[in-house]
DNA sequence: GCCTGAATTTGCGCTAGCGCAAATTCACGG
DNA sequence: CCGTGAATTTGCGCTAGCGCAAATTCAGGC
């Protein structure tokens, strides 16, 4: 990727907002490139924290292990979101494992490179700050969901959730444009695969969704959905 | 409060941290007082940020609403934590209540003045994200263990938290220094009030913890709600 | 096109812990 | 010191949804 092609994926994320050209360029020359295969770890949990990432293209799954070897999916990723940032900032471990889930690629930058950047474009730093409240809330809104609410709920959430980040108009519905197991669902929403498996088969019946396997998951009842989402 | 009361208060607070004494000496001036008293509500859930509160002394709750009127506690803040700044730099409504447990002080700036703040002091903006970035870790450690872990032991993994956040060290144990209701605890551990009564109880049996009603908890034998924390 | 292993579906029993309700105990204002 | 209401305790039945296990279906390599 040369120059202007990196300047354009940061062009598309929110942690260029509001950059001026200079910063782009500056950061766009001190970025190296790494490329993702499906399945590929970019770093793993517990690891010092050296480099910070930008997802160019692709699509990423975020994992947290318990000490105990279950999985929690924390998060999935898209274009323009940064991965391990916090972490470079902080000077603390990575505190997840990002795994692709489809081909990608990445831009990335050594801690302190990252936190010379930042110092000097301080709407960086602003951007970084607002990158981590949202994420913040939406944990929020998804520990409130865990606590309160039943499964089927949390399901619906988590699906409309996907929808709203990375949600793709097709024929017949919306798309979620990349690859979730059922266990990766219930890793998401706190649940077993099993229950996710019940649960999206009894929502196919209805005509609400359709995506068998690998398929990306289409829906085909959004408003169906929501009401799910939202019934008291 | 004089300026030098307040520069005490930030050297304190890890917002602060770093900082060279002209940051604290404008902070301070740019700052006014709130004072809390038991329940009182700094703001509300919902309102558009406008001010954005350093906690001096005391303890605050933050509580998030359910639309249909249940609630959640996402946390207990001590002095020197930041409440609503977060929103206040994204520039969306607060997305909590924070209410007071006990009487406290807070000083506080608006919107503006602390955008400029920050923009003015790099280090306050690094600050910034380092503070949102814990917060964001410790959520995500409570979604797993909302996610994967029994009652019993969410309990304690709260309790534990507590402890490490504002325990104090007493006769005969370590004490949380402020008031939980069962009620709160367990809107804190995403369970019901009977539940945490009942493990509570037990504990006190076992002579783990003592603190009945109103009275401050002591754990008594922390080692013990350690292991009940980390069994299998 | 066949084979193999992984993903998914489905059945079934079981229990953690919720929901409801009643009894009890405190804290506190007057 | 008493009365009152809130917080807490405790009992009991019920069920959502987990855990285990077996059957089935696909995807992809060869």
């Amino acid at each position: 990727m040369n120059i202007d092609a990196r300047i354009s994926v940061f062009e598309r994320s929110s942690f260029f907002a509001d950059a001026d050209r200079d910063t782009l360029v500056h950061a766009a020359e001190m970025a190296s490139e790494f490329p993702l295969a499906k399945d590929d770890q970019i770093f793993r949990q517990g690891e010092d924290a050296s480099h910070s990432y930008l997802l160019a293209w692709g699509r990423v799954r975020l994992d947290q292990m318990t000490n105990d070897g279950r999985n929690v999916v924390i998060r999935y990723l898209g274009p323009g979101d940064l991965i391990g940032t916090v972490a470079v900032l902080r000077r603390k471990p990575y505190p997840a494992t990002p795994v692709a889930v489809e081909d990608g690629m990445t831009l990335y930058w050594g801690a302190e490179k990252k936190a010379k950047l930042i110092a000097e474009h301080p709407v960086l730093a602003t951007n970084a700050i607002e990158l981590t409240g949202s994420r913040l809330e939406e944990l929020q809104e998804r520990l409130r969901e865990v606590a309160t609410q039943r499964v089927e709920r949390r399901i619906a959430s988590t699906l409309l959730r996907q929808v709203r980040h990375a949600g793709r108009r097709v024929e017949g519905g919306v798309e979620i444009p990349f690859t979730m197991t059922r266990a990766e669902i219930a890793e998401l929403t706190a649940t077993t695969l099993h229950t996710v498996s019940r649960t999206l088969a009894a929502w196919e019946q209805q005509g609400i969704l359709s995506g068998k396997r690998a398929a990306h998951l289409v829906i085909t009842k959004p408003h169906r959905l929501v009401e799910i989402a939202e019934q008291e």
